[in-house]
DNA sequence: TCATAATGTGTAACCGGTTCCACATGACTA
DNA sequence: TAGTCATGTGGAACCGGTTACACATTATGA
C-alpha cells in the first residue's frame, strides 16, 4: 500500500504539498496538483486513516450508546444515526450498555482512547455529573440529562396526556398505568403526563410499575387484570409492554377494545403486527435518531447549533385496540 | 494526557521497557516492572490505541455488516456479537448493505483505510470472488458464500422439511410456501427443505415470492386467500412474513389454526408477540452470532479453526399458529 | 573457570500522516 | 524603487506507540 511519501516522490513534490492538496488546505500550484492527482490515481493510494487520527487527535467513529438493541425501539433509531453518519463520512460503533453504568463508564473509558469523535447516549443510568468533565462531545438522546449537554427527546408528558384523554373519551372508567422503570427519563414524564389527565377527573387509577420487557408485562398484566375485573383500560408507557397487555388479555378471554382498550407508547413497527394493531402515542423515532446524529457531527466540527435541546412532536396513531367511535 | 515517554521518564526506564511491561512481551525486570506500574497509576496512563495500531497495522474493530438492522433477525445477531466482541476486547460498527453491493464495497474499502481487524457479513449480495482478494478475515454469516471463507449457518432444509412435515401432520391439504427473495441463500434453501417434504404427497402447493417485510407479506396471502378459499396452511420463510400471513389471516375472519394453519421461521422475540404465537422453526440467532464473532476473532489471531463451515441445529417450538395435536 | 545461554535494558528507526515555519517568487502599492 | 502581500513549496518536528538491534549482566553447565 503507497503512503504519502510514495506519491510526494511520484509526483515530484514534498508530503507537505501532498497533504495540503489532500486536505484543501493551504496554497496548492495548479500544476503541482495535477502532478498529485496522477501520482494518487497511478499508486491508487488512499490515505491512512489511523495515521491520520494519531496527528489530529481526531476520527470519524462515533458510539452509539443503547440499553439494549434487541428492545425494539433501538433498532430504529441506530438505522436512522447510521444512515445520517455515512453521508457525513463517519461510522458508528455500537454499544450494548444494559443499563449498567460501569458497562457504559467502561464504554466511554476505552472509547476514549480511540479517540473517538462524540457520542450518542441513550441512557440515563449516569448522573449529570459524570459527563460534566469529559471533553468529549455527547448528545443525549432520548434521556434527559439536566446540565448544558444537548438533548433530543420527545413530548413524552404531552403524549401522555393525549393518551390518556384517549382512553378516558372512549369510556374507560378503571385505567391501569403501566409505567416504565422509575428513574428513566421518559418513564417518568409519561406518568406524569397519564396522571395530569387523570387528576380532576372520577376515573378510577392504579399505577404498576413494568420493565420494557414483553413477558413480564404480559404477566403483570394478567395478575392485574385478574385482581380487579372492572379494568377497562390500560395506559402502557411503551408498545411492548401494550403488546404484553393485549395479549395478557386474550389468554383471559377479554376481547380488546370492547372489554378493555389498550394504548401503547413509541409506535415501533411491532404495533401493526399485532391484532388487532396497537393505538400508540407515535414517536418519530428515525427523526430522533437522525436530529441526534446531526447535532453530534456539528458539535464535533465545531460547528453551532441552533438549539441545543429538541423535543420531537408525537402523534396518536388510532389502530384496533381503542374503540374508533367516542363515548 | 500522558503518553509513553511520560511514563517512561517517571519510572526512570526507557519507553521500550514501558511498551514491553504493557504488552507483556521480551522481559521486564520486577523493579521496573513495579516502578512502571506506579508511573502509570500516578499518571493515570491509558495508551493511545491508535497510535499502537499506526505501527501494528491493526486495530480492535470489527465490522458487522446487515442488510438492515430494523429487520428483527438482526439486533438479536448484533446483540451476540457486540457481546463476545466486548469480552475479546473489540468493539463493533454497525454497517447497513441495504443489500446493495456498492454500499457494501464503499463500507468494505473505507473500513480498511482504518485499519478495521474484520468483518461478518451477512449478505449475499457479493459474488465468492469480491471477497477472494481481501486480506482481511471475513466471516459470512446466514448466507452461504461458496469457496473458503469461514461460514456459519442453520439448517435451513432441515427446518423447512420439519416444519412443512410439522403442517402436513395436521392435517393441511393446500399449503402456501411464502418463501423469501430469490438468490438469498437460506430464502433458497428453505423453498427447497419445502419442496422436498412435499413431493411424493398428495399435497396441493403454491410459490409465492415475498420479501421479509410484514405489509407485503400481509398483502400478498391476503391476496392469495381471496384468490383461493381452500388454502389451509402456509409455511413462511420467516417469522415475519408469518406474522404477516397472521394478520391477513385475521382480517378475513379466519381463524388460526382451526382454519389455516401457519408456521415461521426464526424464532424472533416477535414471534411470542402475536396472538396467538407463531409456531416457527427456531433459529439460535444468538449462538450464530456469538459463533460467527469467535470465529472471527480467531482467524484475526492467528488462531486455528476447528471448522470452518459451522452449522446451527434448529428445532421446531410450537405455540398457537398450528393445531397443538396431530390428525 | 570460562564459554554460553538467559535475562534485562536502552537507542533509534519506523508506522503515515499534519503542520509550523522559513523561504522564494511575482504582483501591487506607496 | 523599496516595501508589502498573496501565493506556492519544502524541511523537519510531531502525534504516541512498537520493535530490531546492540549491549550489559547474571546464571548455568562442562
Amino acid at each position: 500500500m503507497a503512503n504519502i511519501r510514495d506519491v510526494a516522490k511520484e509526483a515530484g513534490v514534498s508530503v507537505a504539498t501532498v497533504s495540503r492538496y489532500l486536505n484543501k488546505k493551504g496554497y496548492v500550484g495548479q500544476k503541482s496538483a495535477a502532478k498529485i492527482e496522477q501520482a494518487i490515481q497511478k499508486l491508487n493510494y488512499k490515505p491512512s486513516l489511523v495515521a491520520r487520527s494519531l496527528s489530529t487527535k481526531q476520527t470519524h467513529y462515533i458510539g452509539l450508546i443503547v440499553p439494549d438493541i434487541t428492545n425494539p425501539f433501538f433498532p430504529e433509531l441506530a438505522r436512522a444515526v447510521e444512515d445520517i453518519a455515512l453521508t457525513y463520512g463517519y461510522t458508528v460503533v455500537l454499544c450494548n450498555s444494559d443499563g449498567n453504568p460501569e458497562k457504559e463508564l467502561h464504554y466511554i473509558d476505552t472509547l476514549q482512547q480511540k479517540y473517538i469523535a462524540g457520542f450518542i447516549i441513550t441512557t440515563s443510568s449516569l448522573d449529570a455529573h459524570h459527563y460534566e468533565n469529559l471533553t468529549i462531545p455527547i448528545v443525549a438522546l432520548d434521556r434527559k440529562i439536566e446540565g448544558p449537554l444537548p438533548t433530543v427527546s420527545s413530548q413524552n408528558k404531552e403524549g401522555a396526556k393525549v393518551g390518556t384523554n384517549h382512553l378516558i373519551e372512549r369510556g374507560c372508567k378503571n385505567v391501569i398505568c403501566l409505567r416504565g422503570p422509575k428513574g428513566v427519563g421518559p418513564a417518568d414524564e409519561r406518568l406524569a403526563g397519564f396522571i395530569e389527565a387523570v387528576q380532576d377527573t372520577s376515573i378510577q387509577t392504579e399505577i404498576i410499575e413494568c420493565s420494557f420487557q414483553f413477558d413480564v408485562a404480559e404477566r403483570i398484566v394478567k395478575k392485574a387484570l385478574l385482581g380487579n375485573p372492572k379494568i377497562d383500560g390500560i395506559f402502557a408507557s411503551s408498545d411492548v409492554s401494550a403488546a404484553g397487555a393485549l395479549k395478557a388479555a386474550h389468554a383471559l378471554d377479554l376481547h380488546v377494545p370492547n372489554d378493555l382498550q389498550i394504548i401503547g407508547f413509541d409506535n415501533v413497527s411491532l404495533s401493526e403486527m399485532t391484532t388487532p394493531g396497537l393505538t400508540t402515542i407515535a414517536q418519530d423515532i428515525y427523526k430522533m435518531g437522525a436530529v441526534a446524529a446531526r447535532m453530534l457531527i456539528k458539535t464535533i466540527e465545531n460547528l453551532p447549533l441552533e438549539e441545543k435541546k429538541v423535543q420531537i412532536p408525537v402523534e396518536l396513531i388510532q389502530r384496533g385496540t381503542t374503540r374508533s367511535e367516542k363515548i
